[in-house]
DNA sequence: ACAACAATGATGTCAACGACAACATTTTCG
DNA sequence: CGAAAATGTTGTCGTTGACATCATTGTTGT
């Protein structure tokens, strides 16, 4: 007879993997540790070791969703060729792609990113955005945009790109071409950017 | 003796003036009926007369939120004169000044907006991006913008002025001048539109 | 005036949850 | 091998949202 299982194995990995799940179904507010538990087969107090508190697992989800969004950003510029245009649309597509695939999770990692004491989170924030101001820096090296602070050249177009992934997020794009919505948001803005 | 006192009044609004309280200082999921029936001094089960659920409540808040930052908009461009670009200047300090000031309950209202059920909120909503729409088309018919769709124009600055309101709810503008940053991108994004 | 009736609040109850303490088993390591 | 650290389990507590039922007050038709 099986009794209980002592030491699952990697507990940890499989509560986030579940939950990432949950979320992406049924949003962060239907994350419980115990529904979590059952799900994963054992009891309503396990998850407590690996996190210490319902926020703690939620932060862990949120440092996780930054990785792959890093990875998702990284890929998709590498994919595009050297060109600088072709790459920042690249990088705005796989952004909107990641925040319309996966909404409640974009929202969870803003949410984690700015509450304190949540340093891990941050420093992932921090390491993904990284990715995008450097696609900026590479256009003002090649005079494709004005030079400057990165940061403050990017921040029109890193706000921009968030408001569209919300926008797209709300279903405020009508119908379906959230893409070329994209697209042509990203032109504007290069072609209003673009040192004349 | 004061026995139970039957019929509050107007019980409704003062649990939403306490709950909007409560979003501000502590977040929406610091909010629980229980407690703010305590608060209001009124019985655990009181507010369900007036909100079947947890839910409703939110989404009373969040649509009384539109009415607010649309009566904020519209006093903004109205007070900023007739010129064009003072009145977009005006609307976005007043976007970026509402989501800075409340920005749990902008939070709030994003959600609530696209929850399929919930129309009284989308209704608010539209109402609310109407005057923004308003003033882009405003624009467009003194030449100050390409003229086409307003939404269509309207998106890529819509976009920028939400991703910034995001922006300065997290905290990524560093230090004090979220102003400054607003103006300068809004300038940015004019001159970009403006045609030549 | 007064008897339905609607509106609104109170009480009581239940299942689920997060948090915590105390205990059990397995793994690791000196 | 044996102590100690890791990791799961069981049991409990206070809070919460939801619901059913009852009590009081306001309103309305006659």
């Amino acid at each position: 007879m099986t009794g209980p299982r002592y030491h699952h194995g990697n507990l940890r990995s499989a509560l986030l993997q579940r939950a990432a799940r949950t979320v992406d179904e049924r949003g962060v507010q239907a994350i419980s540790l115990r529904e979590l538990a059952r799900e994963t087969g054992v009891s309503h107090a396990a998850p407590r070791r690996h996190f210490p508190d319902r926020q703690a697992l939620l932060d862990a989800l949120a440092e996780e969703g930054f990785e792959r969004l890093g990875g998702d950003l990284r890929r998709a510029i590498e994919a595009a060729g050297p060109a600088f245009r072709p790459r920042l649309h690249a990088l705005a597509h796989a952004y909107i792609g990641f925040a319309t695939s996966h909404p409640a999770l974009l929202e969870l990692m803003f949410a984690g990113k700015q509450r304190e004491g949540a340093d891990g989170v941050r420093e992932a924030a921090d390491r993904t955005f990284s990715v995008a101001l450097a696609a900026i820096a590479e256009g003002q090296a090649g005079g494709e945009l004005p030079p400057g602070d990165p940061g403050q050249v990017g921040f029109g177009a890193f706000a921009m790109l968030q408001g569209l992934a919300t926008m797209a997020i709300g279903g405020m794009i009508d119908s379906a071409p959230v893409d070329e919505v994209v697209t042509c948001v990203v032109d504007q803005l290069l072609d209003g950017l673009t040192p004349r």
